[in-house]
RNA sequence: GGGCCUAUAGCUCAGGCUGGUUAGAGCGCGCGCCUGAUAAGCGCGAGGUCGGUGGUUCGACUCCACCUAGGCCCA
């Protein structure tokens, strides 16, 4: 009985079903490297014009993580798309190389430099720092390489040979060229400034390097007389009541802020009147044990603008100030001021034009400018001797003690200060930037549309950009001090000279080479003529080389071209290099570097939780790879809607995993099923396919125009969800599973057999292509296995034309009642199977099927002859009568009744058929499998 | 402490923005079929008080408030 398996026209293909992932990718990655894919794709492609994907740089100090694997895929996922449809696309990668981890690392590890850290004395040897910036220079490159390899292996697209690097000479030659054009259109100066300051490493602190922390701190109430009182809100003799949890600070108090829409009381305990916050009055009387008080008198914050205090103990007077920042929270509604020693106070000294004082040196100790009194002590010394003189004075009030977070240094853990010191700034407000650049936002495409708002109120309300740091390993202010008279050189055309030597010798010579040597030949001080300089040692912020990547690299190549079409990068970026690229494109072109920014969320782990080391709940991008292969990570960023925070963790590999293996499967039945199909020679007109093949076709229509709608407006995860549920509900739940039986029992050239391989063919080619952006190694290898003419790759093809003549709507009508009613047909065959057990195998059944509209009467007696096939069982009877059999369901509308099939048993094909026997040199074969076995190709 | 965002079946996602029949899909899971996609394929089924509480309304998963959990930004 199973002799007639060779006659059938079995599934053939090379195409494994294992995928083996992690050591086939590999050799898919050798073929595109040998056939030079990425040139090939900018050679061939490019009908539709340039696409421009500007690459955010990564910095180069570790392994890659999930957050930057899933950044690097989802750019790739975009520019393949964008290579689909046409364009030409160029994507230059690009990496962060300057800046404290990788100094701080540097140092960290090597012993002679690692000295500098017990003597700072030692750093102002050239020497130390040139081999500094040569071990960071080391320890950068070694990083891009491993990173580049990571990103490689991940299927990344792109120019790999020559990446931009912020530390090539180029690179950092262009900052400079961009800082001179910043300075001769006016919007550098040089500005003293607080900064969160480590007094134990001695150095100023990013953001990124602060860590809040609970610490007690004292908690201290004091009062400043008034001094001018011009509305006259005071009776008598008035004082300010002032909280602070920083006494030391004091000592540099210039101005007390209030905040304008508050309410403030005057109120008279004993003989003396205070200034507080109304609904702080209750609170602080209670603290103070004030016990009896009388309100004197109410008014509004803004109402106290031109009264004036005196210091509670330097002979100087505070003016009051207004400020929103000014709270209910804790004190007394009324804030001490010192710009020297906060951001806030800082900001609003400069609203108000106030001194900015700051007498504490580097290890946090107070010098002479402090007076005699404080000189020498550090803070929490001086916060005791302050409490001391205020009583002294007789402006002592209340002392306790409080425990609140307050900010620490990561690395050594010690409390940071505020301290003013001289830096290089960009002024936002010149020239009206920040208003430009607010106006170039509305330009830009935000994806997801929250993120307009949140790059408008990060550029709305940031503080002037700090340009400079006391770091070592970065570009180097060109900047040079007269060392005659102390006047600054900051000159755009001594700048662009500079920048010359950077681009020829590299940004060390401004260590290598004295100042004389660095400047043009005859410069002199205009302040006095003097003709000898020292050097500007900062160097420039990190954001200010990311943030120039545009300008340098978009207009610096060739291939590329300015603006770049999008930008794609994580929410933090927001404040970091969205906002920067904008302040810096904008004050040099004045236009925004991006047409459009996607911003994708954070990684979590399966609990909906943040990775941290200490939570052991790291997933390395890496190791997925190695242990399922980069397709099925790729598969992940597909999966999951980016606009939002994405989980990863064990299960959902696992439901990756599978869903991987369907789609493989799918692909490997397809090419199984075309093994001997030409489809120059083999394919049927559309007009000779048969229905439900014609159905198919439409389907891939429509699924064609709705992945190409989800790709176009970045919802990469409508594209996979779409995608999948075509590749499991529409094929290989349905029309793969009923063309089993044309393809194998059918005449190998039959008009049914070569119309479904057909649209097959049709089916996978297009199936390969529009998901080749995802499921880049698969789709490439399952190209290689497709019959026919085509190209060396599957990135090479074009995505699937539209063709109008597989719409067919009113086929798909006919076929949604015919998939309605085989859903009532699979109901009735799981009743005869289960409950009655009539039936085993589908193909051992006979329906009866009763419609009761007309509309689903006439299309399954217009499909009568198909229906065997759509439903897989061996024989259908459409009837108007009353149904008879054994097994009945019943729904709305329609009645299904199953029996055994008629007839025989055919071996070959397993159908049932009551004319077995009729043909003499076949007598058990159905007449199909004889016609095959002769075979007849009608 | 302030602000923003998220919360639909075990998992990944729809739906609801313009409140109104039994809230959907696929996977996974359970049961069964097949053994000619076979470490595959097919069928059926069970899973959700739409994070919680309160409110608006004739009616809320959908609107409002608060709370909880998580994420991010700021201090």
């Amino acid at each position: 009985m199973s002799d007639y398996k060779d006659t059938l026209n079995l599934p053939v293909t090379s195409f494994k079903m294992k995928a083996n992932l992690p050591q086939r990718e590999p050799l898919i990655l050798k073929k595109w490297e040998e056939m030079r894919l990425y040139d090939e794709l900018l050679h061939r492609k490019g009908g539709k014009g340039l696409f421009v994907f500007h690459d955010g740089p990564p910095y180069s100090n570790g392994d890659i993580h999930l957050g930057q694997a899933l950044n690097k895929i989802l750019k790739d996922i975009l520019n393949k798309f964008k290579v689909l449809e046409g364009f030409k696309v160029p994507f230059v990668p690009g990496w962060d190389n300057h800046g404290m981890p990788i100094e701080n690392e540097v140092i960290k590890r090597d012993k002679e430099i690692s000295k500098i850290l017990g003597d700072p004395e030692a750093l102002k040897d050239p020497k130390i720092k040139i081999k500094i910036r040569k071990k960071c220079r080391e320890f950068a490159k070694k990083w891009v390489e491993k990173q580049k390899s990571e990103f490689i292996r991940l299927g990344v697209f792109g120019d790999w040979e020559k990446p931009y690097l912020t530390m090539d000479r180029d690179y950092e030659a262009g900052e400079a060229f961009i800082f001179a054009d910043l300075v001769e259109r006016g919007y550098i100066y040089r500005g003293f400034m607080p900064l969160h300051w480590c007094p134990q490493c001695k150095t100023p602190l990013a953001m990124a390097e602060i860590e809040y922390k609970e610490k007690e701190s004292p908690s201290l109430w004091f009062r400043m007389k008034i001094s001018a009182d011009p509305k006259g809100v005071f009776g008598g003799t008035g004082y300010a009541l002032v909280w602070t949890t920083t006494p030391w600070t004091i000592i540099s108090n210039m101005a007390l802020a209030f905040h304008p829409e508050l309410d403030y009381v005057v109120v008279r305990v004993k003989d003396e009147e205070y200034l507080l916050a109304k609904e702080l009055l209750e609170s602080n009387s209670e603290k103070l044990g004030w016990g009896k008080y009388e309100v004197l008198k109410e008014l509004k914050g803004r109402q106290l603008l031109g009264l004036t205090f005196k210091h509670p103990f330097y002979d100087r007077v505070s003016p009051a100030i207004l400020a929103d920042f000014v709270t209910l929270e804790a004190g007394t509604g009324i804030v001490h001021i010192a710009p020297g020693h906060g951001k806030e106070d800082f900001e609003a000294g400069r609203e108000y034009g106030l001194p900015v004082l700051s007498p504490v040196d580097g290890s946090g100790r107070f010098t002479e400018e402090a007076g005699e009194e404080f000189q020498g002590l550090d803070t929490h010394q001086a916060s005791e001797k302050v409490v001391e003189v205020l009583k002294e004075r007789g402006h002592f009030v209340h002392l306790e003690s409080i425990v609140h977070q307050y900010p620490h240094c990561w690395r050594c853990k010690s409390p940071l200060i505020f301290r003013a010191t001289t830096q290089w700034f960009l002024k936002v407000d010149h020239h009206g930037l920040r208003q430009a650049a607010l106006e170039e936002i509305r330009n830009v495409r935000w994806h997801p549309p929250v993120g307009e708002q949140k790059i408008y109120t990060s550029v709305a309300e940031r503080p002037d950009w700090v340009l400079s740091r006391q770091r070592v390993w970065g570009v180097n202010i060109p900047a040079f001090y007269c060392k005659n008279c102390g006047e600054v050189l900051l000159d755009p055309k001594v700048i662009r000279h500079v920048a010359e030597l950077f681009k020829k010798e590299g940004s060390d010579v401004w260590h290598t080479k004295s100042a004389e040597e660095l400047l043009p030949e005859g410069t002199t001080c205009k302040s006095c003529g003097g003709t000898e300089f020292e050097k500007e040692m900062a160097v420039l912020d990190v954001w200010f080389d990311s943030g120039a990547s545009n300008l340098i690299v978009l207009q610096g190549r060739e291939d590329l071209s300015w603006p770049a079409d999008v930008y794609l990068e994580g929410p933090d970026q927001f404040r970091g290099w969205y906002n920067s690229s904008l302040i810096l494109a904008v004050a040099m072109k004045g236009r925004a570097p991006y047409r459009a920014v996607i911003t994708h969320g954070w990684t979590l782990d399966e609990q909906g939780r943040a990775m941290h080391k200490s939570l052991g709940n790291v997933i390395s991008p890496m190791e997925v790879v190695k242990k399922y292969g980069a397709d099925v990570l790729r598969l992940w960023v597909a999966q999951s809607d980016y606009t939002e925070d994405m989980r990863l963790g064990d299960e959902i590999l696992a439901r990756l995993v599978d869903s991987y293996r369907k789609i493989r499967n799918t692909y490997r039945f397809m090419l199984g099923n075309l093994y001997d199909f030409d489809p120059a020679k083999d394919a049927l007109a559309y007009v000779d396919l048969f229905p439900q093949d014609r159905y198919m076709l439409h389907r891939l229509e429509e699924l064609k125009e709705e992945l190409r709608k989800a790709y176009d407006s970045f919802e990469f995860h409508k594209v996979f969800h779409r995608y999948y549920n075509f590749i499991v509900v529409d094929l290989s739940s349905f029309y793969l599973d009923i063309l089993k039986d044309r393809l194998y029992t059918w005449g190998k050239n039959s008009r049914g057999r070569r119309s479904a391989q057909t649209v097959l063919y049709e089916l996978l080619w297009a199936l390969l292509i529009m998901f080749s952006p995802m499921l880049s190694f698969t789709t490439e290898e399952a190209w290689a296995h497709m019959p026919g003419e085509k190209v060396e790759s599957v990135f090479l093809a074009d995505w699937p034309q539209k063709v109008d003549e597989w719409r067919d709507d009113e086929l798909k009508e006919q076929f949604v009642s015919l998939l309605a009613v085989r859903d009532e047909v699979m109901l009735a065959l799981e009743k005869a199977r289960k409950e009655t057990k009539l039936i085993s195998d589908r193909l051992q059944a006979r329906m009866l099927i009763k419609a009761d509209e007309e509309e689903v009467r006439e299309v399954l007696d217009k499909y009568r002859e198909h229906l065997p096939e759509l439903f897989i069982v061996s024989q259908v009877e459409i009837t108007d009568g009353e149904i008879n059999a054994p097994v009945l369901h019943k729904s709305e509308g329609i009645t299904v009744g199953v029996e055994k099939a008629r007839g025989q048993k055919c071996p070959r094909c397993w159908m049932y058929s009551e004319d077995i026997g009729k043909d003499k040199e076949y007598p058990e074969l159905c007449p199909k499998c004889v016609r095959a076995l002769r075979g007849d190709e009608s």
